[in-house]
DNA sequence: CGACTTCTGTAACGATCTTTCCACTATATA
DNA sequence: TATATAGTGGAAAGATCGTTACAGAAGTCG
């Protein structure tokens, strides 16, 4: 029944998410949209209802498609103990392509953090819950680098490294190296030997 | 010669100034902007020339009447030992009153990082200088810490701290306790005793 | 007091914004 | 093939944006 539709939904919000990490929620206009995914309006907000709805999947998409994978071997069961060093080397090099949507533009989720959107309260709820997310993966990541250390000393070392990412992400637009710098501090954080509770692993 | 200015300037852009650091640079309307003031249109594109020329007055004033004097005893000849502790204790109590400006809305200049308008050179640089300005200071306040410590652990010090500071900016809109969580964090890494180089004070 | 300079308010301009409406087209089922 | 369903495109509505032009009010100096 009825005419099937003509466009791949995810390749559709994949590019929507691309103008909205660049722009921001309230400066990527429809016409803009449009052109990124080749719909028309009327398609745009037949499939999606509003501005908004789009920008919904496009959060979506980018936890699926962009941050969860990368954060998913500090969330197995078994985690490496090298998890940890293995994301924040994987980011740095992310970050440091020069004309990457992340290291363009840092994290969709930390500028919208700072953004009017934010005083919506789902959105606020999302971008928390995004923080927290990001928090307990580097907690795990962290457990399973020092298994000696004490439950208040992951929990430093996850608030640290959560904290340089977050940096590294908010700064990037502005000044890549300091970006860069704060990954590096966070690398070395994870890699130093804990003078009093564990060893050094790689 | 010539009627004399009928308005304080520097009241007219720090009321300005609330309405950017709420609303970030592209959702504050100009009617908004002329509510807050009290001035008219002309009035304000007269003495500030276009709404960008009233927002660089507002980032002025925003470093030298929210920024710099938070900073200042971190920039003195002989900076205390207690000065980056006090330093964190402040912005912690500045963040955790419900409705200031801070708590609500973090840093006009951390929320411009993540906005279009750092795609601007000239606001990318400002934001840029911000972030080296405090992670200078925090160096300082660090090293009045710790004055056994060496350089590098200096700077590790004075980054996660930047992050930790950062990211409780950036977070605060969206998640005020781990905004305050950051900077707790932060403070119990400045008043650890350090186990290799350096001893408690407070 | 008069002339000059500057500030202020109203109005409007042109552009752009999000959203909606309606006719058209294309596909799947009966 | 006929009919129903749903995707698509163009146009326009309604609102708001930043900016500018112009006329009048207000204060200072000669």
């Amino acid at each position: 029944m009825g005419r099937p539709q003509g466009f791949d939904t995810e390749q559709v919000v994949r590019a929507a998410r691309t103008v909205f990490w660049r722009q921001g929620y309230e400066s990527a206009s429809v016409p803009e949209l449009e052109r990124a995914t080749g719909l028309a309006r009327s398609s745009l907000y037949h499939a999606f209802g509003s501005k908004r709805g789009l920008f919904d999947a496009a959060v979506d998409s980018y936890l699926t498609e962009v941050v969860r994978p990368r954060l998913a071997p500090l969330l197995v069961e078994d985690v490496a103990p090298t998890a940890l060093h293995d994301y924040l080397t994987g980011l740095r090099a992310a970050l440091a392509v020069p004309r990457s949507p992340a290291g363009e533009n840092g994290c969709l989720l930390v500028n919208t953090a700072g953004s009017p959107l934010a005083l919506d309260a789902a959105v606020a709820e999302r971008v928390s819950a995004y923080r927290a997310e990001l928090r307990h993966a580097f907690a795990r990541g962290a457990a399973a680098r020092n298994p000696a250390a004490s439950a208040a000393e992951i929990d430093r070392l996850a608030d640290t490294c959560t904290a340089l990412v977050v940096t590294a992400f908010a700064m990037t637009r502005v000044d890549n190296a300091a970006a860069l710098g704060a990954l590096d501090t966070a690398l070395a954080l994870v890699d130093e030997t804990d003078g009093r509770d564990g060893a050094a692993i790689s």
